[in-house]
RNA sequence: GUCCCCUUCGUCUAGCCCGGCCCAGGACACCGCCCUUUCACGGCGGCGACACCGGUUCAAAUCCGGUAGGGGACGCCA
């Protein structure tokens, strides 16, 4: 067991999306390597915008990654008392003091600032100010150090320093004495002991102000680190507009959970020329300084190969389970059909998803009720109706225990009437899965068994013949 | 506008700290060939980048300076 404490901490105002899980697993890859402690924490300071439900898929998303926490989940609802006490040392020690401009003031010379050109940032007007005027509304603000540079080690990007001159007196406790964000995240990361605090780097502007923040109340500052932004594929940062963005969204369509993590943890760090991490290796390899600091854009093609990767290197088993809700969502029962495993077998090299796994799939449970015409009509007439006719006949008199016995049976079909392959098995393709795009001829009669096969084919015939 | 950060194939990246092994390597995508009863898988090959301009140096993707472009932050949101 390592002291390395690190954390997670979302605001629940909406679900798990890819960015967040990314830096979560940045965070627990990290702890885990380390034998640190991964903590979650719920940043729900803004009452009128965060719901339990986004808590929900926050850590529905969190598990379906397998992204375990070790402490928590933390509420910053629940220690409105602790920051209370934390503003009241500072403004006992002349280090915060109350504010009286009203929100309507600030914003006209926020406005005006903007206007000339110049940072909008708070004039001071209470820094100084000695009365304190009795039932006004105030805030409380941070009195930040006025000359000199806040600068820090980031382990990703540097050193950063910015000039103090650039950052005002915060707000650290609003109108109606709940506290604000920055102040609340230092109080927690100072009190939960964190070790190393890795996040996105939207955050690195409010980094300086943190740490003068830790300074002031005399904690020791933590390591940081910043991780890049995900991109869309126009460079923007990554939002719906671009596609889905919600880790669950991925389940749904069918993604791993695996294909997903892997992905992730390639976005923006890299271990020489390897691709492909198992939740083991990444946990031993990564290594937060390894991480680029650029933007990376979330690229759905790497995505894809990853999961078909995945899916191929699954159990049947597993995968006929993940399934089996792609094909209740068809409205295709599996009952009376083909062992949903054994169909999964002969679709694993041919689906990037498991939602085109589900819609190829379909016809082992439903028999095609058309066919492809187009297909059809590059073979002859008569053709069909004899190879339909010689197949039923082989099929119906021989053994079919196994794919290389069947394709045994099919090569002795074409020998024995002078057939190329390709006049039997795509006639006998569309007969079964009413198209062209299916497994091989022998997976598909194995698993849909010798009396369905015949059975289909007869239909076909009919169908041929009526027309 | 101000501040902060970033910049290698279309995309993810290796190399950059500790200049020469890099006329830049891998992967996804794309194109072609092979395999093949379809669709895929797989194998082989191809296309394709050091943002730009100066400087330092025998030598720069790598060091220095500038320019351009992109992103982020400037809230009583987090």
């Amino acid at each position: 067991m390592s002291d390395l404490r690190v954390r997670f901490a979302p605001s629940p105002t909406g679900y798990l999306h890819v960015g967040g899980a990314r830096t979560a697993l940045f965070n627990w890859l990290l702890a885990r390597q380390q034998g640190g402690t991964f903590i979650l924490r719920i940043e729900d300071t803004d009452v009128e915008r965060s719901t339990s439900e986004s808590v929900d898929a926050i850590l529905e998303g969190m598990k379906w990654l397998g992204l375990d926490w070790d402490e928590g989940p933390f509420y910053q609802s629940e220690s409105f008392p602790l920051y209370k006490e934390y503003v009241r040392k500072l403004l006992e020690a002349g280090k915060a003091y109350k504010c009286y401009c009203t929100a309507e003031e600030l914003d006209a010379k926020r406005n005006l600032a903007m206007q000339e050109g110049r940072k909008p940032k708070y004039d001071g007007t209470c820094r100084e100010r000695a009365d304190q005027p009795d039932g006004q509304p105030y805030v409380v603000r941070f009195r930040a150090p006025q000359g000199g540079v806040t600068s820090f080690n980031d382990l990703i990007k540097g050193t950063i320093t910015f000039p103090n001159e650039e950052l005002d007196d915060l707000i650290i406790q609003r109108t109606d004495g709940t506290p604000t964000y920055n102040f609340c995240v230092v109080i927690d990361d100072a009190t939960m002991r964190i070790t190393t605090v890795i996040r996105g780097d939207d955050h690195v502007n409010n980094t300086p102000r943190q740490v003068q923040l830790y300074e002031a109340l005399g904690f020791p500052v933590p390591q940081f680190a910043h991780v890049p932004m995900i991109l869309g594929s126009d460079k923007a940062r990554l939002s719906k507009r671009h596609g889905a963005t919600s880790v669950i969204a991925y389940r749904d369509m069918g993604y791993l959970p695996e294909a997903l993590m892997n992905y992730l943890v390639r976005l923006g760090w890299s271990s020489g020329d390897d691709e492909i991490f198992s939740r083991e290796e990444m946990i031993q390899k990564f290594d937060i300084c390894n991480v680029g600091r650029s933007a990376s854009v979330f690229n759905t093609e790497k995505l894809n190969w990853l999961n078909a990767h995945y899916i191929k290197n699954s159990e049947p088993e597993r995968l006929a389970a993940l399934l089996q809700p792609h094909l209740a969502a068809r409205g295709v029962s599996t009952l009376g059909g083909p062992d949903l495993a054994a169909v999964v077998k002969t679709l694993q090299e041919r689906a990037q998803t498991l939602e085109e796994m589900a819609e190829r799939a379909v016809f082992y449970y439903n028999a095609p009720v058309n066919y492809d015409d187009a297909a059809l009509a590059k073979f002859d007439k008569e053709l069909l109706a004899e190879v339909f006719a010689k197949v039923t006949e082989k099929l119906s008199g021989s053994a079919t225990n196994s794919i290389p016995e069947i394709d045994a049976l099919f090569k002795e079909i074409c020998s024995e009437n002078g057939w190329k392959m390709g006049q039997v098995g795509q006639p006998v393709r569309i007969a079964l899965s009413g198209g062209t795009q299916a497994p091989g001829i022998g997976e598909i009669v194995m698993t849909l068994g010798a009396e369905e096969t015949i059975r289909r084919i007869q239909k076909a015939r009919e169908f041929v013949s009526g027309k």
